[in-house]
DNA sequence: TGAAAGTGAATGGTCGTTCATTCATTATTT
DNA sequence: AAATAATGAATGAACGACCATTCACTTTCA
């Protein structure tokens, strides 16, 4: 079962929210949809069933809002991969494989429509958020490229930059979301084959 | 010579602008760094140093000048790669070549901060102008999956959904104006081979 | 003189946010 | 058990700021 990964750990097995979570929740949905900016606080409390002004009741403004989702998501990518760092006894093409089959998941799993609202989002938020969530973002690069440069240790990989390679990578799989539909001529688990042989073997025939 | 795509033709060789081409110009960089919604008509105007009224002299609305702009930036990659189509003289791997070097050179040659202006504004347009500019993409991913086709006939590439792969390399392409930076590790034209090497060939190692 | 360029003021709208207040529920005290 | 106090959820009204746009006007200049 796939989740929409904001909430990955917390939609399972639940039958009732407080409103906090309905207010992250319908938010992330508007966010991703419209916009952050194109989203007001009237549309996220008329999709929650009430007035603009509870909504501060539980966050103090809309950028915290924000800043909730976008740590929570970023989150939820790097949770499953951590263990993957520094672990010797994974095959690094193994390990590339589950970085990208997991962020795929993460990212197509509950579709949400066409915004870019992570690339976006950081330019609403305060310097301090700002920082919090570049850090994730960091340690998430970390972990690619730690995985890469192991593979190219091992002859898996030839030499290559890995810093360039992260960032395709996760340019490709980002702006999935912008075209990806999941009634589609893909699946997801199609989708994540391409792009795990596309990244590995390249568009080049041998055969010449 | 490396020139901001938008007035390609139009700023070689030209030492004054019409009042019209420096509200392109100036909300261009605007909009590029800050972001459509975030620029106002005062912003726009001060940096054009005159007052918002004005502007409506030249423009009906704020719309509309965002639809030139990416109309033109459009056009402006279009152009170059248009011959390409069709050609049977060019090799596919050459074309490829050209395509990606044309798209990098008219992304990252003038430097513009953050923003995905050609993702995000799309969704400022009305319905009748957002169709012109898809109408322009369409063209450009078409010339890409007109060679990618040709070159798998011709046995250059491997038999690889060429729809996909036109998609991961605009998307590289597109989000790499978020992080290169003219004054890094990398020089445009170095930039340039590593994408079409890294498109090519992937990553994986032949000698295992 | 007349058209083009530019302006200040005003319009109607939306936005995020604040605040005093209501209401039902829960906790505490008598 | 009854009376009282405290609390959390939700509201309507209002605030100040900013927005794109309009319009009647002055200025500029050919």
């Amino acid at each position: 079962m796939v989740v929409h990964s904001l909430f990955a750990e917390l939609v399972m097995n639940r039958t009732s929210y407080t409103t906090r979570e309905v207010i992250l929740l319908k938010s992330s949905i508007l966010f991703w949809e419209k916009g952050y900016a194109e989203t007001s606080m009237k549309d996220i409390a008329s999709s929650c069933g009430f007035r603009p002004a509870n909504i501060y009741n539980y966050f103090c403004n809309k950028e915290t809002i924000l800043f909730e989702i976008l740590k929570d998501e970023m989150e939820a990518i790097l949770k499953p991969i951590r263990k993957l760092k520094g672990d010797a006894s994974i095959n690094p093409p193994d390990a590339l494989r589950k970085i990208i089959e997991n962020h795929v998941r993460l990212t197509l799993g509950v579709r949400r429509s066409s915004m870019l609202l992570f690339d976006v989002g950081l330019g609403y938020l305060s310097k301090k958020n700002k920082k919090k969530i570049i850090q994730l973002r960091d340690e998430y690069d970390e972990i690619c490229r730690e995985i890469l440069t192991r593979g190219i240790q091992m002859g898996f990989f030839r030499k290559i930059d890995v810093k360039l390679v992260a960032f395709s990578v996760a340019s490709i799989i980002a702006r999935s979301r912008m075209w990806f539909s999941p009634n589609g001529k893909y699946s997801v688990d199609e989708y994540i084959d391409f792009i795990y042989d596309f990244i590995t073997r390249g568009i080049i025939s041998m055969r010449r």
